[in-house]
DNA sequence: TCCGTAATAT
DNA sequence: TATATTACGG
């Protein structure tokens, strides 16, 4: 059974040829075991000292599966090699001990003993030690299969699993361990109904995998056309029938991405496209069509700005947008847990377009006053969100909300949100800008819409700062500090659910339901608000693919969470803005005048 | 047979 | 809902 691991000529006949170290002061013991552990015909090897195991172990890492050692030895304590073990190199470990006080066994426990037998040592227990090694090397697979376990993998099996390029586990990879486990657990599939090893992992069209997208297709449309497309969705339309799946798939050269894939996107990025035109036909007839001048460059990456999000009727009965980060997750749809809220997943949030917002309209539901919230969806505790920075006073220097090249090179004010948000980066600067505190800003049309002149997608003008600016102050300016709250956490307001604390967080339950009412609300005000995230284009280093563990789909994380909850709780703090580092941006990505914005509805769609 | 897309499934 | 898969016509 090579699917085991055990490279025991004898697989087949496991667990016969276990490898198993037993380590033990008292050379009796020693002796004793192993002799039983004989019978049980695994392969044993004694050793007297602890650090004569760990330098056995280091030596000849990959030669046992499991070691059992005894608690108390005079140059090394039982726990210490234990832990050590557990460190490098993982393996199973049984403690053995006279002592059963509870207290030791846990510790035994704590420290990563997969076992605690207490002496003397029956036969029965020890003819099932196989079982430690066999629950082991399950776990390890599934946990590839969340691409969490990946580097214990390899350093149990040889480490011939290799990332490719950078990304973790893609491609033939994961298929070829897919292939791995279907071999060895086909017959619990049945058991469990869990078939998941055969699905395939899904994409998640994060924003940097839609830029990508996007300016291959406008690369592909500047190929085949000499149109320029400048002149909106005609243009656009053009652009896009010269284009195909495969030409796009080729165009972005992300490897693990399928032809399907990208037919998928494309065909949603076309009724996304015609929704626009609709929209746009029939509110400006005229032809009523802003362009932004953002340069070329940025918006190679991205195409449409429309910045103002409508939310539909379905849209407010989910309560939650999801949003991609700029990271692309990729999960194993079959990890995903039952419940049907779960599913979704989600990836990472750089910057999130899907948010909800909520604005104090006379509505009971709502005790604070306005409420900026940005709906997000489960994000892996690893890839904790950036915050897609946001004020509710629409101040105009966030291009997302106004028209970039209106607020050239400002920079953002700091918020002082509890004292503990971020400060506005130094130009050039590396720092997260998760956060944003913007002053209020003068007001000016957010009529922006898509800033993609060389896409020539469909623009659409959607003025609405202003009016946005004068419904919402008069209601919500009493409470200045969640009023100009501008950023978010993950909040997903779809489950009406408690929250289960996760990392930093903690939950809250106390306010559930009154953001869907109030986006109903707010919807039914027909009020435009022009939501923003400032999007970068092409930032490569972004897109990645990470796996969601089966236990992210499951915890709902921050959902519900409001950020002014977490502000008033105090739960935000600085070190929100460091969360991960991988994702964050540099600030200068954020300089309107250099980087166009994305089409959030492309995502809301 | 391949490609792109509509329809359907998950 | 978003994406994957399938069906189907070119």
């Amino acid at each position: 059974m090579e699917s085991n691991g055990f490279s025991s000529p004898r697989n087949d006949s496991f667990p016969a040829g276990l490898r198993v170290l037993v380590v033990d002061d008292d050379p009796t013991w020693l002796k004793i075991l192993e002799k039983m552990l004989k019978k049980c015909s695994y392969e044993v090897t004694t050793c007297g000292l602890a650090r004569d195991a760990l330098n056995l172990l280091r030596e000849r890492k990959g030669g046992y599966d499991i070691v059992i050692s005894d608690v108390y030895m005079p140059d090394m304590d039982g726990f210490k090699l234990l832990e050590q073990v557990g460190l490098e190199m993982d393996l199973p470990v049984i403690m053995m001990s006279v002592d059963g006080e509870t207290s030791r066994v846990m510790k035994g426990v704590q420290h990563g003993a997969c076992d605690y037998l207490l002496k003397p040592i029956r036969m029965k227990e020890l003819r099932n030690i196989w079982q430690h090694v066999f629950r082991k090397k399950i776990h390890e697979v599934r946990d590839i299969e969340n691409l969490e376990g990946v580097q214990n993998f390899q350093m149990t099996r040889n480490g011939s699993d290799q990332y490719e390029d950078g990304h973790v586990l893609c491609g033939e990879d994961l298929t070829s361990i897919k292939k791995r486990k279907d071999i060895e657990s086909k017959h619990d599939e049945k058991d469990t109904g869990d078939y998941t090893s055969t699905k395939k992992a899904r994409v998640v069209w994060s924003v940097d995998l839609h830029q990508k997208f996007v300016k291959a297709v406008n690369q592909i449309g500047f190929d085949t056309t000499s149109l320029s497309c400048f002149d909106g969705a005609m243009t656009s339309s053009v652009c896009l029938a010269e284009v195909g799946p495969k030409k796009i798939l080729d165009m972005m050269n992300v490897p693990w991405l399928t032809r399907e894939n990208v037919a998928s996107h494309l065909q949603k990025y076309r009724l996304y496209l015609s929704r626009l035109q609709k929209e746009n036909d029939s509110k400006n007839p005229a032809g009523g069509i802003r362009q932004s001048d953002s340069p070329l460059r940025d918006s190679a990456g991205s195409f449409g700005s429309r910045n103002s999000i409508n939310l539909l009727p379905s849209d407010v009965s989910n309560g939650s947008y999801r949003f991609s980060g700029s990271s692309l997750v990729v999960h194993n749809e079959d990890l995903r847990s039952h419940d049907s809220d779960q599913k979704r997943l989600v990836s990472t949030p750089l910057a999130e377009p899907k948010r909800t917002l909520t604005v104090d309209v006379p509505n009971p539901c709502i005790p604070r006053s306005s409420q900026m919230e940005f709906g997000h969806p489960l994000a892996p505790p690893q890839s904790e969100l950036d915050f897609g920075a946001f004020d509710s006073t629409f101040p105009t220097k966030y291009p997302w909300c106004g028209i970039p090249e209106i607020q050239p090179k400002k920079k953002h004010d700091p918020l002082h949100l509890n004292g503990g948000f971020s400060h506005p980066p130094l130009p050039g600067q590396k720092q997260h800008t998760r956060v944003h505190c913007p002053q209020p800003a003068p007001a000016i049309s957010c009529a922006l819409s898509l800033t993609e002149r060389e896409t020539g997608f469909p623009v659409k003008v959607k003025p609405s700062y202003n009016e946005y600016r004068s419904n919402a102050n008069h209601v919500s300016s009493k409470d200045s500090a969640v009023d100009s709250i501008p950023f978010q956490t993950k909040t997903n307001m779809a489950n009406h659910q408690p929250v289960e604390p996760i990392s930093r967080s903690t939950s809250s339950t106390d306010n559930q339901g009154m953001n869907m009412n109030c986006i109903t609300e707010l919807e039914s005000s027909r009020k435009n608000i022009n939501l923003g995230m400032p999007l970068f284009t092409t930032l490569e280093e972004d897109l990645q693919v990470c796996w969601i563990p089966a236990d992210c789909y499951t915890n709902p994380g921050l959902q519900n969470i409001e950020i002014s909850e977490l502000f008033d709780r105090g739960l935000i703090k600085d070190e929100t803005v460091h969360l991960n580092d991988e994702l964050r941006f540099d600030y200068e990505f954020y300089d309107p005048t250099e980087y166009s914005l994305i089409d959030q509805s492309m995502f809301i769609a």
